[in-house]
This record gives C-alpha cells, structure tokens and sequence, in this order.
DNA sequence: GATAGATGCTTGCAGATGCAAGTGTATACT
DNA sequence: AGTATACACTTGCATCTGCAAGCATCTATC
C-alpha cells in the first residue's frame, strides 16, 4: 500500500529506512494493486467457468504433478503457503465430490494422502485451459520484454520465498 | 498457480493458448507465491505492531491523501478494488475506535464521506513506519537491479489494471 | 411535479480462512 | 517397557469478505 503523505499532519520516519522514491513507490502500488485484484479475476474466472476455487484448482494441480499422484496434507499446505487447516476442508470439500482420496499414510500413520482420483485428474484437464489463459491475459501477457529469469528470481524471494523448491513428496 | 503435468493423464490445451515455457512458468509461479505470501506476511506485521489490519491501513492512507482528509466510501473501495460492503464494516471499525468519522455528503446526500480524524492521522503516523520496513524488507529490497519503470508498467496493467493510477494525487 | 429507474451505501447471509484446542500416533529419554 | 514430548491432522470459533436484498436519495421522462 502507499505510504501517506500526510495533508495535515507529519509522519514520523526511522532514520535507516528511507521512504520509497518515486519508482519504488511506483512499483509497489503496482504491486499491491496486483497483490489484490490478481488472485480475484482468476478465481473468479475459473469458479465462473468450473465450480473450482482457486485453492481447489491449487490441490488438484499440485496432487496431478506429485509422483503416485498423492501428497501429504502438510505438503500442500506448505506449498500453498496456507495453514493445515484451511487445506483440511478444502481437501473435504474435493473428496465430497471425488474429486480426491484420503489416504492413511502407511510409513507415518498420524499422516493422511491426498490421492488425486481419476475424476480429479478429469476436472483439471478441463479446468486448466481456463487457468492458462487467465494467466496469460492477466499476467504472463505484460511480462513481455522483461527478463523473465531476473523478475522471477526477484519475486520468488520477496518475504523470504525461495526455500520452497521441489521437496520429498513422501512416496509412501 | 502451476500447470498440471498430469503424471498419468493427458491435458488439453488450446490451440491458441500455449501451455507457459519455463522462464514464464518460473516467472508465474514466483508471482502465485507472492500473491499469497506478502499480503499476509505485511498483514501481520502492522497487525501485531499496531493492532491494524492492512485494509483498515489502506484506508488511512488514502483519506490521509486525499483533499481535507476524506473520500466518498465508493472512491475508497474503488481505489481498493474492494467490494463497498467490505469497506463500509472496515469504516464502521475505524469510526468506533474514532480514527475516522462519517460525514454525510452535502452535493449528493446519498453519499458519505469517511473523514480522516486527528487521532487516525496519529495511528497512521505511528503505523507508516513499520508498514515502509516491510515493503522495503520483503518487497522493494529483491527489485534491486531491476528495471523499476518497466516493472511498475507491467505489474500496474495486471489484469486490466492500469485505469486507477492517481486520478488526483490530491497534494493538497 | 409525479413516477420509474439508477445510484450510494448498509446489512443479512453464506463461504473461506487462521488460530487454538483436541485427538491420535510417533519419537526420545529413563 | 513407560512416560513425556513432539508432530500430523481435524474441528470449534471468530473474523473477514462478497453477493444480494433493502433503504434512501438522485435523475430522467412524461
């Protein structure tokens, strides 16, 4: 978000952190613009188009790539960035409509699997074309001209990302 | 977010829409993190610091900008790209803890003007900092290097974004 | 000037999410 | 072994958000 400029009153600011300059102030509304209107046009799309949300669209992605086609609760919630229990219902949500399977995890019985189903692999077929354009429209579009390698090493590490890479997917 | 490899199935694609190379799949796929990751990362650093939350943040500052402190609640949810009723319960908040007050609007009585307080203006003051370390530590820091001009140019046409900008700046 | 429709905002309601507490299983330490 | 602690996940609860309905006010047309 911007920073104020205070009409009436003044802003305190600490000596070792400077306020933006006008391309930096630029460039994060621009961001924070994108941060919140992004995530929206795409889930709305797919959810106009599918019934799937985005964060479904996030599981059945990710289980569709996970060797066995299978992953840990904790491991999707760990890529999403979001919490086990967010992920819980979400996944309950897939498996009401057999989308997905949970599993017992048989190495570590406190576990549970998610197994992408046959129907779930269906639906994201049909729901992916939908995604790939919305994120070509919306985004990868705009990119263009820019070194595509240099942004993407930029952003994956804005608020410490970067550790995340391709873990074990805890092949049973 | 991703695309499905589909370990075992087959995805379609449209004729038209190719599937994303790998820079811009890395490119898309930093993006998607950071979509997740910043907003909540920042939310909860003005929230625990201040007892704010980044849209109640987003308000102030724009009233803080804006001529005589105050905006009509459709130009503060417009600028937000946030649905009016989110707004007018985030105002609400703000009115009960006296930062902000209502004003009915004298040129069109339908509507009302949030009116940025003495003491919302000191909360702001109190708040900016923290909120500038975190942009700069989690999000301008990794821009280092990088074309800012063309960036903000980009990132700000995101999904069709690019109409907002400053309709006024309102430097007083 | 009266009536119909548009507009600005608020409120009821449903869905999504995070936190904290609860349950069951694994691991460490004695 | 036996107990204590850590961990994986689920569930209750509070909060935030958007959509749709409702109310007040403005504008256009007759």
């Amino acid at each position: 978000m911007p920073s104020p400029r205070g009409s009436q009153g003044k802003v305190e600011v600490d000596a070792d952190t400077p306020p933006l300059n006008a391309a930096e102030e630029r460039a994060w509304r621009s961001f924070a613009r994108a941060f919140v209107v992004v995530p929206r046009v795409l889930e709305a799309e797919i959810q106009a188009a599918h019934g799937v949300t985005m964060t479904e669209y996030f599981v059945l992605v990710n289980l569709s790539e996970a060797p066995e086609r299978q992953l840990r609760m904790s491991e999707l919630a760990g890529r999403g960035a979001m919490s086990l229990s967010a992920i819980s219902r979400v996944v309950d949500g897939l498996v009401r409509r057999g989308l997905v399977e949970r599993m017992r995890c048989t190495s570590d019985r406190r576990g549970l699997l998610a197994v992408l189903t046959d129907e779930g692999l269906a639906c994201l077929s049909e729901t992916y074309p939908t995604h790939l354009r919305g994120v070509r429209e919306h985004v990868v579009r705009h990119l263009a001209g820019l070194d595509l390698d240099a942004l993407a090493a930029a952003v994956g590490s804005f608020a410490g990302g970067g550790e995340d890479g391709d873990p074990e997917p805890c092949a049973e």
